[in-house]
DNA sequence: ATGTCGGAATTATTCCGA
C-alpha cells in the first residue's frame, strides 16, 4: 500500500497537476494540504473519474486539508479538526482507512519568533501531541502526515547556520516533534534514510529550487508497526518541477510503500 | 529585486499569506 502526503498549494490551481501525479504513482492514500477551498467546493466529481474519494476538511481562502482514498479502499472518517483549535483554521482530518488510522495535518507557519502566530503555533502542536495521547493509540497502525512546518534536525536545512534559532529552526519546535516521536511515531523518511540531506520545499522566490536551497518540512509519520511494513520512502523531487506546462506547488510530494 | 505563487477583494490591480 503506498501512502503520500502533499501540500498542493490551492487544489483550484493544482488540479491538472495533481491529476498527472496521481496517474504516474498511483498512491492509495494520499494526505493532501493547502486546498484553498471550502469543504463543499471540493472537486468530488473529478477525483472519482480518477478512480478517487475523498475525506474533507476545509474552509475558504486558507488551509484545509483531505485524504484522498483509491477505489476498492473503505474511509470512514474520524475527526475533522483539531480539538480546542478551531480559530486556527481547518488544519486536520483524520480517517480510518486500509486498516490505519490516517490523520493529515497543516501546523501553522509562526512566520517569524516575534509574531504572534508562533505562540499560537507552538500552543496549536501541544493541543496536538495532546489529542494523539488522548484519542489515539500508538500500538495500532497510526499515520500522521503533512506540513509540519518545522525542520526536525540541522539537515532537514539548507543552510541551518544561518537559520539557527529562526522560524522553522528552533529548540521549541524541534521539542513538539520530538514529543510526537516519544508518543511512538517513527520518521518514515528519516528512518529509511538516516544521513540524507532531502528537501520538501522550496521557496518559489529567487529560484530556491534550482540553488538547493530547501527544508525538510513534510513528513510521514508512522506508529512502530507501520514503520516495519516500509519498504520504500521517497521525497518526490521530480513533482517540484513543472509538469506538461503546469505550475507545481512549492511542496514536493512524499510517498511510502508499506508491505500489506 | 523581498526576485513567486494562489486567492480575494474588486474589476487589472493591489493586498495578504506563505
Amino acid at each position: 500500500m503506498r501512502v503520500a502526503t502533499w501540500n498542493v498549494n490551492g487544489l483550484r490551481a493544482r488540479l491538472d497537476f495533481v491529476r498527472i501525479w496521481l496517474a504516474e504513482r498511483k498512491p492509495c492514500v494520499v494526505g493532501l494540504q493547502e486546498l484553498k477551498l471550502e469543504t463543499d467546493k471540493f472537486p468530488h466529481e473529478t477525483f472519482a473519474e480518477l478512480g478517487y474519494r475523498a475525506v474533507v476538511h476545509g474552509q475558504k481562502s486558507w488551509n484545509g486539508v483531505a485524504i484522498l482514498v483509491r477505489e476498492g479502499l473503505e474511509a470512514k472518517l474520524l475527526q475533522q479538526g483539531l480539538p480546542g483549535q478551531e480559530e486556527m483554521g481547518a488544519r486536520l482530518v483524520t480517517a480510518e482507512v486500509g486498516g490505519l488510522d490516517f490523520t493529515t495535518v497543516y501546523v501553522p507557519n509562526g512566520k517569524t519568533l516575534d509574531h504572534e502566530d508562533y505562540p499560537k503555533k507552538l500552543a496549536w502542536y501541544d493541543a496536538l501531541i495532546e489529542h494523539f495521547a488522548e484519542r489515539h493509540d500508538a500500538g495500532r497502525p497510526t499515520v500522521l502526515c503533512g506540513d509540519f512546518n518545522v525542520c526536525p534536525q540541522p539537515i532537514d536545512s539548507w543552510d541551518e547556520a544561518r537559520h539557527e534559532g529562526h522560524i522553522f529552526h528552533t529548540d521549541a519546535e524541534r521539542a513538539r516533534i520530538q514529543a510526537l516521536l516519544d508518543w511512538g511515531f517513527v520518521d518514515l523518511f528519516r528512518a529509511a534514510h538516516p544521513d540524507t540531506q532531502a528537501f520538501s520545499w522550496w521557496d518559489y522566490r529567487g529560484g530556491a529550487f534550482h540553488r538547493k536551497q530547501g527544508l525538510r518540512i513534510d513528513f510521514l509519520l508512522g506508529s512502530e508497526s507501520v514503520n516495519r511494513r516500509v519498504r520504500e520512502v521517497s521525497i518526490d523531487r521530480e513533482f517540484r518541477k513543472k509538469q506538461e506546462g503546469f505550475t507545481a506547488s512549492d511542496h514536493a510530494p512524499v510517498w511510502a510503500d508499506l508491505q500489506d
